[in-house]
DNA sequence: ACACTTCTTGAATAAGCTGTCAAGAAGTCC
DNA sequence: GGACTTCTTGACAGCTTATTCAAGAAGTGT
């Protein structure tokens, strides 16, 4: 079986990273092969070649974006005190809202555009969301054995809490004009994870 | 300027109903007109004649759903003990993900598909988003009078955090087969505004 | 009964969509 | 250079879409 015939002119890696670009701002449906054509400067027929269908390419995209996702979601992880950390997830959420408003997470668009009922992006989607559950879990952890945050929080359940906050963050920046007005809510976040001024035992 | 001719054979407010059912379900671009002639028996013609075009009836429906969660958001302030009512809000987001999977909320539906861009609709979003921070920061202060949460919580920022929270909720609970792994969610966040360690079980 | 008005109906329109295909272009291998 | 393979290109088919419109139906007021 001969390997040889005439090379793609394209760099598949370059153009699922395109086609995350687009697929991320407009959604799947609302994404026409037109639209891909003009950002990627491939044409329809090519991408058929090369990826299948749309839906595959959607894919694709969407799984170099759990990707993504779950390198950015091991930053919860590296080290020194988690709260900071905790606090630039959050914070990066609004902050992405501000500079590039309309484009929320990749994830969370496609879990209220196609899911459940495109099952393939729903383990694609449901497995970024356990990564960076697990992540943060595992991070509170850590933190409550340094006694940085309470030690009575079920880590599981806040870890959930957490991701469904930084996806609901995405939701609602988009009605908000300002952003910055949900920055207290990231404090607010924060603080509940430690001890209170007026609770019983306190800690620094 | 005579007021006759021959009326409608249709009820404008159960068209608006069953349209924000359709649309709810579907989204706004995903719902074609062939759509909501099947499921409310009205023809294309007679809805622009009645509405003016889709995006008019989308709207129609869109503020008949914010009106319903106006309804809703209020009774968060219905007298006796918060929390309950709070985790009540909460709960009834993991009960309707599993009762009615794939619907999610309308608000937070629109916003992740046509907000920034839609205005109007990004004022509707807007509003609706901005009644339910309101109620629950009442219903927070009222709390923190009556000793039933923490003194030095910011009502306005927890508000924007529950609302947050709800929103992602309905987003992550499309991602997880079982919604129940969700409940200890409510409960810590329920949790984050009382005093007290020691296990979560102060909900009377 | 008649004039008048508005609604319904079904077809038609024009645009856009995904996906396909034949023909030619551009490589690789011997 | 020639055989072979794969890619690119642009057109095209088959649907679906939102929207419009003319014709007839069905009311109201007198």
């Amino acid at each position: 079986m001969p390997r040889t015939g005439r090379p793609r002119s394209f760099d598949d890696d370059h153009v699922v990273n395109g086609a995350k670009d687009v697929f991320w701002r407009r959604g799947y449906a609302a994404t026409s092969l037109r639209e891909l054509k003009d950002e990627l400067g491939v044409l329809p027929g090519s991408l058929y070649g090369a990826f299948g269908d749309k839906h595959a390419l959607f894919l694709r995209a969407l799984e170099r974006y759990a990707d993504d996702s779950r390198e950015a979601a091991s930053a919860v992880q590296s080290g020194g005190p988690v709260l900071p950390r905790l606090g630039e997830l959050l914070g990066d959420v609004l902050a992405a809202a501000q500079a590039t408003p309309g484009r929320g997470c990749m994830l969370g668009n496609t879990a209220t555009e196609l899911l459940p009922l495109d099952e393939v992006a729903g383990r694609v989607v449901g497995g970024a969301f356990g990564a960076l559950e697990k992540a943060i879990e595992q991070a509170l952890s850590v933190a409550q054995r340094t006694g940085e945050i309470r030690e009575d929080l079920d880590c599981g359940a806040y870890a959930r809490l957490l991701v469904a906050l930084v996806q609901g963050l995405h939701v609602v920046a988009r009605a908000e004009s300002d952003p910055h007005r949900l920055d207290d809510v990231v404090h607010a976040a924060l603080a509940s994870l430690t001890y209170g001024p007026g609770s019983p035992e306190t800690t620094t």
